[in-house]
RNA sequence: GCUGGAGUCGUCUAGUGGCAAUGACAAGAGACUGUAAAUCUCUCGCCUUCGGGCUUCGUAGGUUCGAGUCCUACCUCCAGCA
C-alpha cells in the first residue's frame, strides 16, 4: 500500500507526504508533464533546479516509442531518463478519448498509432503490463472519457471505466506479486473517478472506487475550474482519506490549483504550462502575457520581479521577446523553465499556506491580482 | 552604344485579356488544461454604416467593353556583345 502521511488538514484540503521508492512528494504538488519521457524543452536537471518533485509520463506514447520493453531494459523510467525522483504514468485512456478513429469494445480500445498507422488493441491488462514494465511509481487505471457532455455518454463512460478498473486491479495485483518476487520495487495503482459534471455520477463513481484495492485516485474528465469545487466536494469526502488524490490534467489556470487543493486534491499535472511557454504565453502575477507582443520589444525589465527562475533572474523581457521572434530554441527553454517554476511555486505557496493557515489570504490576494 | 531578359503588398514570388491580384516569409493579434501541439486560427493596399466604395502591378501614353497581362516611348536593373 502506498504510504501517504497527512500532516495537516483544513476542510477538505490536506498537506502531506507521499512516499515512493524514488523518494517523497510533499503535497500538494504540481507534477510536470513528461509525456514521452521528457518535459518538452527541458532537461531533468532543469526540472530539478526549479523544484519539481515528480513527473508524469504517458503509457500510450511510451508504448509506441520506444516501447515499454526498452524502458525496462534501460532500468525503468527513472533510471532510463535519469530522473531519479517519483514518476507517474497516465494509462493511455486519455489518448483513446483524444485520438480519432478509436473503437471501444468491452475488451479494450482499438486505435491506430498516430506515428505510423499501425493498429493496436489497448486493454486494461495491457495498460497495466505496460505501466509495470515502464516502471513508474504511480500508475493510472485504464479509464474512459465520455465522447459528449450528455448524461448518457457520461454514464456509459463511467460504467466502462468501472468495469475496466476491476480488471486493472486484478492485473495489477498479479503483476505486483510477480515483480515483488523478483525483488523489484513496488508500484502503485490509482483508480480514476469519472462522471463529468453530473454530481450523482461522480458520487457513484467515488463510492464504487472507494471500495477497491487501489492506492489512490485520479480525478479525471475535468476541463475547467468552473463547478470543480462542487464536484470535489462530492467526490473527495467519499474517497478514503489516507489515499492520495491526483487531479488529472488540470493546472493551466492557476485557479485550478487553488480550487483543486482547497477541495482535497494532493497532486496535479498539466501540459498547459510548458505548452503555453513554447507558444510564448508566460505566467506573471498579473496574468499571462504573450511575450511575442510588440509591446515587449523595448522592455528591459525582468519578466517577473518576484520570480526566482533562471529566466527572471538573468534575462529581460526584450531579450526573451527577441529570442521568440527569431525562433531560437532557447526561447522555449527559458519560457518553459519560467512557466513550470511558476506553477510549482504557486503550489508550494498553497502548501505553505495550508500548513500555516494563511491559505485563504494567499488565495484571495493571488487570484484578485492574477485575474484583475 | 547594340542585343536579350527583368521591374507585382515590407521581402521573395504566382499571374500571358475579366484581378485588390497567388504562395511563402516578415509583421500584428488570438487560442491552447491526463501533449498527434517547436502547434493551430485570424488580420495583413486605403476607406467602410460590412452591402460595398476607392486606389493599385517601374513611368507616361495607346489598343480594348475590359490591361499586371497586348502595343509605343521613356526610366531602372541584369546578362552578353561592343
Amino acid at each position: 500500500m502506498l504510504k501517504f502521511d497527512i500532516l495537516k488538514r483544513e476542510g477538505l484540503a490536506r498537506v502531506g507526504v507521499i512516499h515512493t521508492p524514488h523518494g517523497d512528494i510533499k503535497t500538494p504538488a504540481f507534477v510536470g508533464a513528461a509525456t514521452r519521457g521528457t518535459v518538452k524543452a527541458l532537461t531533468f536537471s532543469e526540472m530539478n533546479e526549479l523544484g519539481s518533485q515528480a513527473v508524469l509520463a504517458n503509457t500510450y506514447h511510451l508504448f509506441l516509442a520506444p516501447g515499454s520493453g526498452l524502458i525496462r531494459e534501460g532500468g525503468g523510467l527513472a533510471e532510463f531518463t535519469n530522473w531519479q525522483k517519483p514518476t507517474f504514468t497516465d494509462s493511455g485512456g486519455f489518448q483513446i478519448f483524444s485520438l480519432p478513429n478509436v473503437k471501444i469494445t468491452e475488451e479494450g480500445a482499438r486505435f491506430k498509432s498516430h506515428i505510423d498507422g499501425r493498429q493496436f488493441l489497448m486493454t486494461p491488462e495491457l495498460s497495466m503490463q505496460t505501466q509495470w514494465e515502464i516502471g513508474a511509481d504511480i500508475h493510472m487505471a485504464f479509464d474512459q472519457l465520455a465522447k459528449s457532455e450528455s448524461f448518457e455518454d457520461m454514464r456509459r463512460a463511467m460504467e466502462q471505466t468501472h468495469r475496466w478498473l476491476v480488471r486493472c486491479v486484478d492485473e495489477h495485483e498479479k503483476l505486483e506479486k510477480e515483480y515483488l518476487e523478483k525483488g523489484l520495487p513496488e508500484q502503485y495503482l490509482f483508480a480514476v473517478v469519472q462522471g463529468g459534471d453530473f454530481l450523482d455520477l461522480r458520487q457513484k463513481s467515488a463510492e464504487f472506487e472507494a471500495g477497491l484495492n487501489v492506492d489512490g485516485y485520479g480525478i479525471g474528465g475535468v476541463f475547467t475550474a468552473k463547478g470543480m469545487d462542487e464536484m470535489l466536494k462530492t467526490v473527495c469526502p467519499i474517497l478514503p482519506e489516507e489515499r492520495p488524490r491526483h487531479l488529472l490534467g488540470m493546472g493551466q489556470e492557476p485557479v485550478d490549483l487553488f480550487v483543486g487543493a482547497e477541495f482535497g486534491c494532493d497532486t496535479f499535472d498539466c501540459v498547459g504550462p510548458t505548452r503555453m511557454a513554447r507558444n510564448g504565453s508566460l505566467y506573471t502575477l498579473d496574468g499571462r502575457v504573450n511575450i511575442k507582443n510588440a509591446r515587449f520589444k523595448h522592455d528591459f525589465r525582468p519578466l517577473m520581479e518576484e520570480c526566482d527562475c533562471e529566466l527572471c533572474r538573468n534575462y529581460s523581457r526584450a531579450y526573451l521577446h527577441h529570442l521568440f521572434k527569431v525562433d531560437e530554441i532557447t526561447a522555449k527553454v527559458l519560457a518553459s523553465i519560467h512557466n513550470e517554476r511558476f506553477v510549482v511555486s504557486v503550489v508550494e505557496k498553497i502548501r505553505d499556506g495550508l500548513f500555516s493557515g494563511d491559505f485563504a489570504d494567499y488565495k484571495k490576494e493571488f487570484l484578485a491580482r492574477y485575474y484583475a
